[in-house]
DNA sequence: TGCTTGTTGAGACTGAGTCTCAAGTAGAAA
DNA sequence: TTTCTACTTGAGACTCAGTCTCAACAAGCA
């Protein structure tokens, strides 16, 4: 609910309207920590079902235009997204067979970046920086079930 | 022309036909450096109007399983593929400004990658590491011109 | 109250990729 | 050779995620 509220002053600030379908898309996406954009749209259509999915996706880009959420493409599955308002930078460790998603920070690569782009003349904008692995219990479990897709899933974030 | 014939050999090996479809897909493949799936279709059947979408896809999902073709999810424009049989593991930059793609390797970050999975408990099995940024030229040209995508662009391969 | 501008729902449309299926082809077996 | 089987192909329908269009509606201002 706090980062909702801080959320809505920030948009205040941009001139941005939040009506009320905005204000539900939003409250529902700050409610995950990743989910696709047909997971958010099924989720506030559950809600109000007369939210139409273009309204959803409308509002997804809205939110990401003001530096609210912002998208990942993980190998696996459609493009997540995340509200990143308030949040620490970081990057992601994914459990390829049961889609877990860990946070985690790690400075001595993003110093390590600054190098590469400097050996280059580049200016650094942006990166991505994405692992891909098997967690602890899948690596000691039946291999043969079938792997899950990172959507929805519990994170922890790590200092 | 010598990557193909190596990724021949090595398809034989694998027990996978090689026909005069296949052949002219990989042929094309490896003249670029990065491609983009439709670019490759509109490539090859420029060459051979009578070779089929699906069949170009086709090949392309073959090349990938057996190892030949990498695909980079850039965060402009569609997918990018790569044929890095017989190339050393590299990691990308891209000016997301003109395009152009950098390849570059450092070993100090994925030392570091591993020191990550491992506070986890994770087993690493692959990585994306994508830096966006301004190229030299494009950081003193005019910010106003339209932004290129990823395509067909030239690398510089760094030792 | 009227005007302007922004927002919405509905649904058509798009692009990239996948699937299906009948026809064609390669190579092994007879 | 011919036959058989399995693989591969072209054509085109289909899917899925996302975008666009447009008429209706709502908010805020004068």
């Amino acid at each position: 609910m706090k980062r909702f509220i801080e959320v809505e002053q920030l948009l205040k600030t941009q001139g941005i309207r939040l009506t009320a379908q905005r204000a539900l898309v939003l409250r529902r996406a700050v409610a995950y920590l990743h989910f696709t954009a047909e997971e958010l749209v099924k989720d506030v259509r559950e809600i109000d079902a007369s939210v139409a999915r273009g309204t959803v996706y409308r509002t997804l880009a809205l939110l990401h235009r003001a530096g609210v959420v912002e998208k990942h493409d993980f190998r696996y599955g459609p493009p997540n997204y995340e509200v990143t308002f308030a949040k620490a930078h970081h990057d992601h460790l994914m459990c390829v067979q049961c889609g877990e998603i860990i946070e985690f920070q790690e400075p001595r690569v993003e110093a390590l970046q600054q190098a590469v782009v400097k050996r280059f003349g580049y200016q650094l904008l942006s990166h991505t920086h994405k692992l891909y692995g098997l967690c602890r219990a899948c690596q000691h479990a039946d291999p043969r079930r079938a792997p899950k897709h990172p959507h929805l899933h519990v994170e922890e974030v790590v200092a």
